[in-house]
DNA sequence: TACTTATCTGAACGAGTCTGCAATTGAAGC
DNA sequence: GCTTCAATTGCAGACTCGTTCAGATAAGTA
Protein backbone atom coordinates (compact mmCIF):
# COMPACT_ATOMS: atom_id res chain seq x y z
CA UNK A 1 0.00 0.00 0.00
CA UNK A 2 1.36 3.25 -0.89
CA UNK A 3 2.12 5.94 1.23
CA UNK A 4 -1.09 8.31 -0.58
CA UNK A 5 -3.46 5.18 0.01
CA UNK A 6 -2.55 5.45 3.70
CA UNK A 7 -3.17 8.41 4.36
CA UNK A 8 -6.74 8.27 2.07
CA UNK A 9 -7.33 4.93 4.08
CA UNK A 10 -6.91 7.04 7.71
CA UNK A 11 -8.84 10.29 6.13
CA UNK A 12 -11.91 7.75 5.38
CA UNK A 13 -11.43 6.29 8.72
CA UNK A 14 -11.67 9.47 10.03
CA UNK A 15 -14.16 11.45 8.55
CA UNK A 16 -16.49 8.12 7.28
CA UNK A 17 -16.05 5.57 9.81
CA UNK A 18 -18.97 6.51 12.14
CA UNK A 19 -21.71 8.08 12.68
CA UNK A 20 -21.58 10.44 9.52
CA UNK A 21 -21.85 9.52 6.12
CA UNK A 22 -20.21 11.13 2.97
CA UNK A 23 -23.35 13.77 1.98
CA UNK A 24 -23.99 14.46 5.04
CA UNK A 25 -20.56 16.13 6.38
CA UNK A 26 -20.58 18.24 4.10
CA UNK A 27 -23.95 19.68 5.38
CA UNK A 28 -22.46 19.60 8.88
CA UNK A 29 -20.05 21.94 7.76
CA UNK A 30 -22.13 24.10 6.42
CA UNK A 31 -23.88 24.01 9.77
CA UNK A 32 -20.90 24.37 11.67
CA UNK A 33 -20.05 27.79 9.91
CA UNK A 34 -23.61 28.98 10.39
CA UNK A 35 -23.54 28.24 14.15
CA UNK A 36 -20.47 30.03 14.40
CA UNK A 37 -21.68 33.10 12.16
CA UNK A 38 -24.86 33.24 14.58
CA UNK A 39 -24.40 36.43 15.99
CA UNK A 40 -24.20 36.03 19.37
CA UNK A 41 -26.10 38.92 20.61
CA UNK A 42 -28.89 37.55 18.63
CA UNK A 43 -28.96 34.25 20.59
CA UNK A 44 -29.01 35.80 23.55
CA UNK A 45 -31.35 38.36 23.40
CA UNK A 46 -33.44 35.51 22.13
CA UNK A 47 -32.98 33.69 24.90
CA UNK A 48 -33.32 35.86 27.25
CA UNK A 49 -36.68 36.87 25.74
CA UNK A 50 -37.72 33.35 26.33
CA UNK A 51 -36.83 32.85 29.65
CA UNK A 52 -38.74 35.65 30.65
CA UNK A 53 -41.47 34.35 29.01
CA UNK A 54 -40.67 30.81 30.43
CA UNK A 55 -42.30 30.92 33.90
CA UNK A 56 -46.21 31.43 34.57
CA UNK A 57 -46.26 34.94 36.59
CA UNK A 58 -44.59 36.48 33.70
CA UNK A 59 -46.17 34.43 31.01
CA UNK A 60 -49.71 35.21 32.98
CA UNK A 61 -48.63 38.88 33.47
CA UNK A 62 -48.29 39.21 29.57
CA UNK A 63 -51.39 37.53 28.44
CA UNK A 64 -52.89 40.13 30.77
CA UNK A 65 -51.28 42.86 29.54
CA UNK A 66 -51.95 41.51 25.86
CA UNK A 67 -55.71 41.20 26.69
CA UNK A 68 -56.11 44.49 28.50
CA UNK A 69 -55.02 46.34 25.51
CA UNK A 70 -54.61 49.29 27.65
CA UNK A 71 -51.30 49.52 30.32
CA UNK A 72 -52.00 48.78 33.70
CA UNK A 73 -50.18 49.22 36.96
CA UNK A 74 -48.50 47.15 39.53
CA UNK A 75 -51.67 47.44 41.84
CA UNK A 76 -53.97 46.52 39.15
CA UNK A 77 -52.01 43.47 38.24
CA UNK A 78 -51.20 42.08 41.59
CA UNK A 79 -54.76 40.68 42.35
CA UNK A 80 -55.04 39.54 39.10
CA UNK A 81 -52.59 36.77 39.72
CA UNK A 82 -51.10 35.07 42.88
CA UNK A 83 -47.97 36.62 43.87
CA UNK A 84 -46.84 39.66 46.07
CA UNK A 85 -47.11 43.21 44.48
CA UNK A 86 -43.41 42.57 45.00
CA UNK A 87 -42.75 40.01 43.15
CA UNK A 88 -44.81 40.99 40.29
CA UNK A 89 -42.67 44.39 40.20
CA UNK A 90 -39.56 41.97 40.08
CA UNK A 91 -41.69 40.12 37.13
CA UNK A 92 -42.10 43.20 35.16
CA UNK A 93 -39.09 44.58 35.27
CA UNK A 94 -37.50 41.26 33.67
CA UNK A 95 -39.56 41.54 31.31
CA UNK A 96 -39.00 44.92 30.52
CA UNK A 97 -35.29 44.20 30.34
CA UNK A 98 -36.55 41.42 27.93
CA UNK A 99 -38.48 43.89 25.45
CA UNK A 100 -41.90 42.33 26.51
CA UNK A 101 -43.33 45.48 27.82
CA UNK A 102 -42.73 48.99 28.20
CA UNK A 103 -43.34 51.08 31.11
CA UNK A 104 -44.71 54.48 31.16
CA UNK A 105 -45.06 56.76 34.44
CA UNK A 106 -48.30 58.32 34.75
CA UNK A 107 -48.71 60.53 37.80
CA UNK A 108 -48.17 58.42 41.08
CA UNK A 109 -48.53 55.63 39.16
CA UNK A 110 -45.77 53.44 36.33
CA UNK A 111 -48.28 52.09 33.48
CA UNK A 112 -47.22 48.67 31.55
CA UNK A 113 -48.19 47.59 28.06
CA UNK A 114 -47.04 44.45 26.21
CA UNK A 115 -45.00 44.88 22.86
CA UNK A 116 -45.93 43.94 19.60
CA UNK A 117 -43.08 41.40 19.98
CA UNK A 118 -44.84 39.89 23.33
CA UNK A 119 -48.00 39.43 21.71
CA UNK A 120 -46.87 38.28 18.53
CA UNK A 121 -45.06 35.25 20.80
CA UNK A 122 -48.44 34.58 22.24
CA UNK A 123 -50.51 34.53 18.44
CA UNK A 124 -47.86 31.84 17.29
CA UNK A 125 -47.86 30.03 21.08
CA UNK A 126 -51.95 29.69 20.11
CA UNK A 127 -51.24 29.37 16.67
CA UNK A 128 -49.10 26.46 16.69
CA UNK A 129 -51.10 24.41 19.19
CA UNK B 1 -75.79 60.72 57.40
CA UNK B 2 -78.69 58.26 55.98
CA UNK B 3 -77.59 54.53 56.89
CA UNK B 4 -78.03 54.10 52.70
CA UNK B 5 -75.68 57.11 52.36
CA UNK B 6 -73.04 55.59 54.77
CA UNK B 7 -73.16 52.63 52.62
CA UNK B 8 -72.83 54.45 49.40
CA UNK B 9 -69.95 56.45 50.92
CA UNK B 10 -67.73 53.19 52.25
CA UNK B 11 -68.77 51.72 48.82
CA UNK B 12 -67.33 54.59 47.16
CA UNK B 13 -64.37 54.39 49.37
CA UNK B 14 -63.93 50.37 48.58
CA UNK B 15 -64.18 50.74 44.68
CA UNK B 16 -62.82 54.14 43.90
CA UNK B 17 -60.29 55.28 46.64
CA UNK B 18 -57.16 54.01 45.67
CA UNK B 19 -55.18 53.07 42.28
CA UNK B 20 -58.60 52.31 40.40
CA UNK B 21 -61.18 54.01 38.47
CA UNK B 22 -64.59 53.72 37.85
CA UNK B 23 -64.52 52.19 34.21
CA UNK B 24 -61.00 49.93 34.60
CA UNK B 25 -62.70 48.63 37.21
CA UNK B 26 -65.37 46.58 35.39
CA UNK B 27 -62.64 45.71 32.10
CA UNK B 28 -60.16 44.64 34.97
CA UNK B 29 -63.16 42.17 36.42
CA UNK B 30 -63.15 41.04 32.73
CA UNK B 31 -59.98 40.28 32.80
CA UNK B 32 -59.88 38.46 36.32
CA UNK B 33 -62.79 36.27 34.78
CA UNK B 34 -60.24 35.36 32.01
CA UNK B 35 -57.77 34.68 34.00
CA UNK B 36 -59.28 32.34 35.80
CA UNK B 37 -61.03 30.34 33.10
CA UNK B 38 -57.59 30.69 31.15
CA UNK B 39 -57.13 26.77 30.74
CA UNK B 40 -53.87 25.98 33.71
CA UNK B 41 -52.76 23.38 31.06
CA UNK B 42 -52.36 25.26 28.51
CA UNK B 43 -50.17 27.72 30.20
CA UNK B 44 -48.09 25.91 31.55
CA UNK B 45 -47.65 23.81 28.23
CA UNK B 46 -46.74 26.84 26.83
CA UNK B 47 -44.74 27.84 29.80
CA UNK B 48 -42.66 24.26 29.24
CA UNK B 49 -42.24 25.41 25.64
CA UNK B 50 -41.15 28.32 25.86
CA UNK B 51 -38.63 28.02 28.74
CA UNK B 52 -37.11 24.54 27.12
CA UNK B 53 -36.46 27.25 24.40
CA UNK B 54 -34.94 29.88 26.68
CA UNK B 55 -31.87 28.45 27.33
CA UNK B 56 -28.59 28.77 24.83
CA UNK B 57 -27.91 24.86 24.63
CA UNK B 58 -31.58 24.31 23.72
CA UNK B 59 -32.05 27.36 21.57
CA UNK B 60 -28.75 26.48 19.38
CA UNK B 61 -29.56 22.97 19.06
CA UNK B 62 -33.37 24.21 17.34
CA UNK B 63 -31.68 26.50 15.66
CA UNK B 64 -29.61 24.10 14.07
CA UNK B 65 -32.15 21.63 13.45
CA UNK B 66 -34.03 23.75 11.85
CA UNK B 67 -31.91 25.30 9.64
CA UNK B 68 -29.90 21.55 9.13
CA UNK B 69 -33.90 20.68 7.66
CA UNK B 70 -33.05 16.99 7.92
CA UNK B 71 -33.00 14.59 11.25
CA UNK B 72 -29.85 14.96 12.93
CA UNK B 73 -28.43 12.54 15.58
CA UNK B 74 -26.56 13.66 18.95
CA UNK B 75 -23.18 12.19 17.65
CA UNK B 76 -23.76 14.64 14.99
CA UNK B 77 -24.68 17.40 17.00
CA UNK B 78 -22.59 17.61 19.29
CA UNK B 79 -19.70 18.87 17.74
CA UNK B 80 -21.44 21.81 16.60
CA UNK B 81 -22.55 22.96 20.55
CA UNK B 82 -19.85 23.52 23.08
CA UNK B 83 -21.39 21.08 25.78
CA UNK B 84 -20.73 16.95 26.13
CA UNK B 85 -23.01 14.56 24.28
CA UNK B 86 -24.55 13.65 27.11
CA UNK B 87 -25.81 17.86 27.35
CA UNK B 88 -26.88 17.23 24.21
CA UNK B 89 -29.14 13.97 25.23
CA UNK B 90 -30.14 16.14 27.79
CA UNK B 91 -30.92 19.10 26.14
CA UNK B 92 -32.91 16.76 23.40
CA UNK B 93 -35.48 14.88 26.17
CA UNK B 94 -36.26 18.32 27.44
CA UNK B 95 -37.13 19.82 23.80
CA UNK B 96 -38.94 16.63 22.60
CA UNK B 97 -40.76 17.00 26.51
CA UNK B 98 -41.76 20.28 25.14
CA UNK B 99 -43.12 18.83 21.46
CA UNK B 100 -40.24 21.11 19.89
CA UNK B 101 -38.08 18.24 18.72
CA UNK B 102 -39.31 14.62 17.89
CA UNK B 103 -37.76 11.50 17.88
CA UNK B 104 -37.13 8.82 15.35
CA UNK B 105 -35.23 5.75 16.11
CA UNK B 106 -33.04 4.42 12.64
CA UNK B 107 -31.02 1.43 13.76
CA UNK B 108 -28.30 2.08 15.64
CA UNK B 109 -29.13 6.30 16.26
CA UNK B 110 -31.82 8.38 17.53
CA UNK B 111 -33.00 11.36 14.87
CA UNK B 112 -34.33 14.08 16.26
CA UNK B 113 -36.00 16.59 13.75
CA UNK B 114 -37.40 20.13 14.82
CA UNK B 115 -41.42 20.38 14.65
CA UNK B 116 -43.50 23.94 12.88
CA UNK B 117 -43.91 24.57 16.50
CA UNK B 118 -40.22 25.28 17.12
CA UNK B 119 -39.73 26.46 13.74
CA UNK B 120 -42.71 28.99 13.83
CA UNK B 121 -41.04 30.44 17.03
CA UNK B 122 -37.73 31.18 15.56
CA UNK B 123 -39.53 32.64 12.38
CA UNK B 124 -41.25 35.16 14.87
CA UNK B 125 -38.35 36.04 16.92
CA UNK B 126 -36.49 36.57 13.42
CA UNK B 127 -39.39 38.97 12.27
CA UNK B 128 -40.03 41.05 15.21
CA UNK B 129 -36.44 42.13 15.49
C1' DT C 1 -20.09 -14.69 22.22
C1' DA C 2 -17.52 -10.28 23.16
C1' DC C 3 -16.58 -5.55 21.40
C1' DT C 4 -17.71 -1.05 19.80
C1' DT C 5 -20.50 2.85 19.13
C1' DA C 6 -24.59 5.74 20.21
C1' DT C 7 -27.55 7.06 23.48
C1' DC C 8 -29.79 7.39 27.75
C1' DT C 9 -30.26 7.76 32.80
C1' DG C 10 -29.44 9.02 37.57
C1' DA C 11 -26.74 11.25 40.99
C1' DA C 12 -24.43 15.18 42.45
C1' DC C 13 -22.78 19.76 42.64
C1' DG C 14 -22.62 24.52 41.76
C1' DA C 15 -25.07 28.27 39.82
C1' DG C 16 -28.99 30.62 39.13
C1' DT C 17 -33.97 31.85 39.92
C1' DC C 18 -38.27 33.15 42.35
C1' DT C 19 -40.60 34.90 46.01
C1' DG C 20 -41.70 37.44 50.27
C1' DC C 21 -40.19 40.59 53.70
C1' DA C 22 -38.62 44.92 55.18
C1' DA C 23 -36.89 49.19 54.18
C1' DT C 24 -36.87 52.99 50.77
C1' DT C 25 -38.15 56.22 47.23
C1' DG C 26 -41.38 59.16 44.91
C1' DA C 27 -45.71 61.45 44.01
C1' DA C 28 -50.14 63.54 45.76
C1' DG C 29 -52.95 65.37 49.03
C1' DC C 30 -53.82 67.21 53.69
C1' DG D 1 -44.14 69.88 57.13
C1' DC D 2 -46.61 64.77 57.64
C1' DT D 3 -49.35 60.85 55.77
C1' DT D 4 -50.72 57.66 52.35
C1' DC D 5 -50.39 54.90 48.38
C1' DA D 6 -47.53 52.92 44.46
C1' DA D 7 -43.59 50.96 43.25
C1' DT D 8 -38.86 49.61 43.72
C1' DT D 9 -34.77 47.63 45.84
C1' DG D 10 -31.75 44.55 48.53
C1' DC D 11 -31.60 40.52 50.91
C1' DA D 12 -32.25 35.76 52.41
C1' DG D 13 -34.13 31.22 52.00
C1' DA D 14 -35.97 27.75 49.31
C1' DC D 15 -36.12 25.80 45.24
C1' DT D 16 -34.95 24.71 40.37
C1' DC D 17 -31.64 24.08 36.54
C1' DG D 18 -27.75 22.70 33.71
C1' DT D 19 -23.91 20.42 33.45
C1' DT D 20 -20.66 16.56 33.98
C1' DC D 21 -19.52 12.07 35.51
C1' DA D 22 -20.21 7.27 35.85
C1' DG D 23 -22.81 3.52 34.77
C1' DA D 24 -26.53 1.17 32.02
C1' DT D 25 -28.89 -0.03 27.75
C1' DA D 26 -29.30 -1.11 23.04
C1' DA D 27 -27.99 -2.01 18.32
C1' DG D 28 -24.73 -3.39 15.09
C1' DT D 29 -20.18 -5.88 14.00
C1' DA D 30 -16.45 -9.33 14.30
Amino acid sequence: MSETDDRLQRYLEDELGECRDENLQERLDELDELESTLDGDIVSSDVQTLSALGNETRYRLVRLLVEADEPLCVCELTPLVDVSNSAVSHALSTLSDAGLVTKRKEGRWRKYRATSRASALLTVLDGSR
